[in-house]
DNA sequence: ATAATGAATATTTTTTTGACTATTCACTGT
DNA sequence: ACAGTGAATAGTCAAAAAAATATTCATTAT
């Protein structure tokens, strides 16, 4: 009934974890098929080809670091000012976490991101509404006082790029802190601009 | 007597042009040579390598950019955060110029700033003094209110990594006018942080 | 009809090889 | 000594060949 979804299921782990351990271009179809004890050619019933499979795990992958952020949304006690800045530290631990202990996993995202602007753009939506969402919060609470929210949230995400792009996450050795403290300063410096006065 | 000088200049006028035109892979010391009528091993009499050619039109180029950014510095007329705004946007002129029309050189730079990581960082180092020069201009006005100078031009020269950068400048097709719309949305919301309340 | 396969074909990657270019050096002219 | 050179060497790049891999397809099994 629902076996393809298992077997689908088991594809996307099996391959995820030779991604991870040897990275794309050095796992083969045929060592995917291996794994799940079925022939190369099977895997076609069930993923138009090796690049659809790398998508698939690149999407969970960025829909994992949105949860991430998504919690952050949920949190009791929080304003919205000290929300914005747990969001981001969020962000920024699992984007740090990821590039720099699964550089295959990286170099996959690196490269899917690439090909397929669409996912980073629908991605950077996802993040664009949930920093909206902690504006709007701001606005009711009488924290903030944003006009357009929408392109204010924009304007946020631009400012914080260095937080949730890879590539500048990991550009020069900065350590995990001498991030988090920049994000910090950023944040803050934000916050200042978005408060009500 | 300074001769050298003159020959030196002369080897970079003729590989700027040739490295804009062709770029600097498919430029042979060679060609240079031939350009200023010696023969290729003379050359080494005047650069240690070929790369250390490119290092230094690259070490031009970052310059003449924060020329364009320390002329706002100058200019009369302008408030601290009007100074601020100016003060991007030129940069942001400047890179957008150099990256969509320079193709070659916008590789060059690419290229050198992987290896030569000093050349980025004194450039950035460069253009954070200017903006702290700007927020200490704008303490004394009392227009901003900032604690620390330093720390502060950084988080600024952070929030606006988009508009210096010249790989986020090109990423996706973005029109200048795009550019120049997010430029003054993060600044006017940085100079918000940054006022006095 | 659906799941699966081995063998055939198409693509991509790797290796090899030859040509090309950067760099060095022993030497020439001044 | 200094500016310069041609020829020798070393290293890099690019085209071609070989090998590995992705993908398709005709066929089998259930």
């Amino acid at each position: 009934m629902h076996e393809s979804v298992a077997i689908k299921q088991q594809i996307i782990d099996v391959a995820d974890t030779r991604f991870r351990r040897y990275g794309f271009g050095k796992t083969t179809m045929a060592e995917i098929a291996k794994d799940c004890n079925m022939s190369a050619a099977n895997l076609y019933r069930y993923f138009e080809n090796k690049e659809t499979i790398g998508v698939t795990i690149c999407q969970n992958c960025l829909k994992e670091k949105e949860m991430m952020g998504k919690e952050v949304l949920k949190r009791e006690g929080l304003g919205a000012a000290a929300r914005l800045e747990a969001f981001f530290f969020e962000i920024l631990k699992y984007t740090y976490d990821l590039c720099a202990n699964d550089h295959h996993l990286f170099e996959l995202v690196a490269y899917i991101s690439k090909e397929h602007l669409d996912l980073v753009q629908r991605h950077q939506e996802t993040l664009r509404s949930f920093i909206a969402e902690i504006l709007a919060e701001g606005n009711r609470t009488g924290e903030f006082e944003v006009a357009d929210i929408v392109s204010t949230a924009n304007t946020v995400l631009l400012a914080t790029v260095h937080f949730y792009y890879p590539p500048l996450v990991m550009m020069r050795n900065h350590s995990f802190e001498d991030l988090v403290q920049a994000e910090k300063a950023v944040v803050a410096l934000l916050v200042q601009g978005l408060a009500k006065h």
